[in-house]
DNA sequence: CTGAAAGCGCTTACAG
DNA sequence: CTGAAAGCGCTTACAG
């Protein structure tokens, strides 16, 4: 069924013919200048509704310089936390009127590096990101022409941009701590990321790991069977994994391997992602603050608007949220 | 530490002045137009990369009327399925250059209006929305500023909006043909949903039933322990639950209830999101074309801003994936 | 092959 | 209290 053409839109000139005042006046009566007649205001206002008239954002920004668009850049969408992180940038965005763009990568360095021009080439006021696999440099470029704010760690302090992470090494010392206190011994630590944040809370789990007087039982894989067959072989009775998702892919393992969870083997993961409540046996886990995180990076990223100039690294403590898996 | 304060940006005049020509012969250069001599281009190339100029996409935009921004409408980031489709648009849309816009609504109809009107002014090229929850005038009015296609189902055929979706009835066939196949005949639908999808895929459940000559066992409720146990004391050997999430659901209810999955209830659920891969047993699912929705979306928009003017509704077919769990 | 001019839809001094 | 003008950074006829 074919429907009406699309009409064109109405402009500032149009609502000024239709109102008989001029162009100016018109914007000035629909910002609420009060330097606009009471009544001139309302008959502007008006006729404005009447025709629909929508200011154009992008004249707007063309003219202020200022888009009221964040962009957020991300590595994939599909690990629950990010895209948890990204619902919160959006939340907060949405608070002071700005919008977000989404750009994401696939975890591909190339293709992150030509999203983040993508987005500051649309005029973004700051970029948001949620990805550790942004090089630096192109961090560094991208921070002269826009604030730039990383959700997470960087594996050195970029200058110019600011951060906003959670401790991880603490919220590693923190699942040490509860598993010891439950009588676990022999932990061992499952992750093979060379991504700061893996970095930081492998380190976490050395250091709480020492303060215990425990051996060192960190793993550098991926939470495949065979892992957990070498693990069990070591008389390991939990496992810590340096995220939710791979806490998982150990948990199925487990299962599949007739395990009991708890019982035979402990299982602990990191983010507190929708995942930790979905499997079962439900996952003890380590709680970012999420929407704090996602709060922050807009607030930053306002403050550089604003004319801060020097770099702001803000750390959030970290929570134990205790389940069922250990 | 204080960093260097944000350079402006060169414009197309920095550049014109550098190399000493007009704007208009820069911006004809830079776009390849072939009625610049050669070595006139290749000098203003030069110049205007040594300067690190890049066009204004707002400055563009403004001329063009043409963003090239999809906007995205989502209800909430916490469904899986959703976040997946959001990624098979936004890469659909980087094939031909688009970014896109996301607005996630918390599944609040008020709240996502407004996001439409945010995103429409914008000045988004196009909407794509994969949300039921976005009342219908909404659609309407939407689409009389810039083409809208619905991802999923509306409840009845909107004027003026494209939409792409899978066959739900057809893909509730197939779980019941294969729950039959496999000798069940008590199999329960759970599915409390009101929304057109979730009608459809109870239509299409209680067709294939009817069809096989067994009594209809769906149930309008959410998927709780309550719900399971009512199931069980009526001799339910099968549940195909309305998607993952509350397949999911079921899932862990049957675990808590000490019961064997599939050997004492095979459980089914729909999307194949992440989830399914995840949890134990892994899920037998139905799979929509998610990538081919995203780029047919796309795709629909394009054509419209082509000038085709008549409603297209595409429907995609669906697939039965086979897993542990059924 | 190159330049001067107009205009996209706004906002903001500057006059009156 | 209101209007005419300039300008944000581009692109596109139109001249030459």
């Amino acid at each position: 069924m074919p429907s009406a053409p699309r009409p064109a839109r109405p402009t500032l000139r149009d609502v000024a013919a239709a109102a008989g005042v001029s162009k100016s006046l018109v914007s000035l009566a629909l910002r609420g200048d009060d330097g606009v007649a009471p009544g001139t205001r309302d008959r502007i206002v008006g006729v404005a509704d009447q025709l629909g008239y929508r200011p154009s954002l992008t004249a707007r920004t063309l003219k202020e310089g200022r888009s009221m668009l964040v962009g957020v850049v991300i590595s994939s969408l599909d690990n629950p936390y990010h895209t948890e992180i990204v619902a919160s940038v959006e939340d907060a965005a949405e608070r002071h009127g700005q919008s977000v763009v989404l750009a994401h990568g696939s975890r591909e360095r190339g293709r992150l590096a030509e999203r983040v021009q993508q987005l500051l080439d649309l005029g973004v006021d700051g970029l948001v990101v949620v990805s550790s696999w942004v090089p630096d440099d192109v961090l560094v470029a991208a921070a002269r022409r826009a604030p730039v704010v990383m959700v997470g760690r960087t594996a050195r302090p970029v200058s110019g941009i600011d951060s906003v992470n959670n401790d991880d090494e603490r919220g590693a010392a923190l699942v040490v701590q509860h598993l010891t206190a439950r009588g676990h011994e022999r932990i061992a630590h499952v992750n093979g990321s060379r991504r700061p944040a893996g970095l930081a809370r492998a380190a976490g789990y050395r250091a709480a790991m020492a303060a215990a007087g425990l051996s060192d039982l960190a793993r550098v894989v991926p939470p495949d069977p065979a892992a957990l067959a070498a693990l069990l072989d070591d008389d390991v009775t939990a496992v810590f994994a340096r995220n939710d998702v791979e806490a998982c892919d150990v948990l199925d393992h487990a299962v599949d391997a007739g395990l009991r969870v708890p019982a035979d083997l402990a299982v602990v993961g990191y983010d507190d992602t929708v995942l930790a409540r979905r499997v079962r046996p439900a996952l003890t886990t380590v709680q970012q603050q999420r929407d704090v995180l996602g709060a922050r990076a807009v607030a930053l990223l306002r403050e550089r608007l604003d004319g801060r100039n020097d770099d702001v690294h803000e750390v959030l403590e970290p929570r134990l949220v205790v389940r069922a898996s250990a």
